[in-house]
DNA sequence: GTTTTTATTGATTGACGAGTCAATAAACTT
DNA sequence: AAGTTTATTGACTCGTCAATCAATAAAAAC
């Protein structure tokens, strides 16, 4: 019964099916008729669109890193000023898009993989530096040289408030999360003039 | 040939090879004959001792938190006072032991381990609570009531440092990843009488 | 209205891998 | 010396799973 226009809707089926069942999984080794199954489609389609399994991983990584970017993009742009900015910038990062329990459980196993796909890893590198170079942008008129190394350390405990929150049971804690970081950079920011 | 007592030797045999194939191979997905063979044994054998591929993995992180609560030990016998101690644990978590290629990449897996085992999340717990009560007992002295927060954020810096170690090309840079949290800490100390 | 393209799946293949087992043999016990 | 325990492995079982294929059918194109 083809309904021709259909390998859009099925590829962001898969892609939301793939995020869901790694992060319930909480781990890689889901398998390909898992996913398809609660996509609604058989794994013999899955395989049609994507190719590989691989494939699957890859296209739900750059969504997931797709959604944070527009979330930071999102709370960015309402703020004016370098502080403010920084503090989107951080805000952003754990709005509820992309702070909530799949997610991050799905982002730690893309963490996984980026130590064995060079694709997945390119793509982390990008978000990484995107992250950094916003991070960098705002903080230089406020801590001048000191921009780069308080740059590298939000971006460490953004990473690692996340991973946490993976482990920890129950929702994670959004609020929690964004006043360890916010107090992080408030304490960066003090001494500054 | 039964040399006798090959027991020990042989668990603590695959416990190595275990953290060095997951390590290189960045994942958990590693079979038990890879690990035996590094190891210098069949898989017979390792399922003999360990039973399980489970229970292999589980002596692995056994061993690798074992080796870190040592090294943390060994920084913090010779410091004195809440700050030289506070500047141990730290340093301590960047030691040689600890903070090499196969073994972050290892504790990364490990993490995700947790997600799906119980016992491995339990693991994991032990390691962040007394890691979390050492922080806070010497950060009392220094800030009082924001201690909870403080170790909360330093807990949260030093894994995200790892993760981002396991992601970074080359051997990992235990320098820059002691500058970026002893930085964090004297801002923090700062402030504070 | 026939050919081509798109959608879809059940069935199958082929590989791989965890765990078991029976067999071999050296040491230790009595 | 006979029996028991410990060490060790090759061969095997059984399940799983990624990927492929052949077949079905509806739409589109010609």
């Amino acid at each position: 019964m083809p309904k021709l226009g259909a390998e859009p809707i099925r590829r962001a089926a898969l892609v939301k099916a793939t995020i869901e069942t790694v992060g319930e999984a909480g781990s890689l080794e889901v398998t390909v008729a898992q996913i398809a199954r609660r996509a609604g489609m058989s794994s013999a389609l899955a395989h049609h669109y994507f190719g590989s399994k691989e494939q699957i991983f890859l296209a739900a990584m750059r969504s997931i890193l797709s959604i944070y970017g527009a979330e930071v993009r999102g709370a960015l742009a309402a703020a004016q000023g370098p502080e403010a900015r920084l503090r989107a910038i951080l805000l952003g990062s754990f709005a509820p898009g992309s702070f909530r329990r799949e997610a991050i459980s799905a982002w730690l196993n893309f963490y996984v993989l980026a130590q064995r796909l060079p694709e997945a890893r390119r793509l982390l590198r990008i978000y990484q530096r995107r992250l950094k170079s916003n991070l960098m942008h705002e903080l230089r008129p406020l801590v001048g040289a000191r921009a780069d190394q308080v740059a590298r350390g939000l971006g460490a405990m953004i990473d690692g408030v996340y991973i946490r929150a993976a482990l920890a049971e129950g929702a994670p804690d959004a609020g929690y999360a964004k006043r360890i970081v916010l107090e992080y950079l408030e304490r960066e920011l003090e001494g500054q003039p």
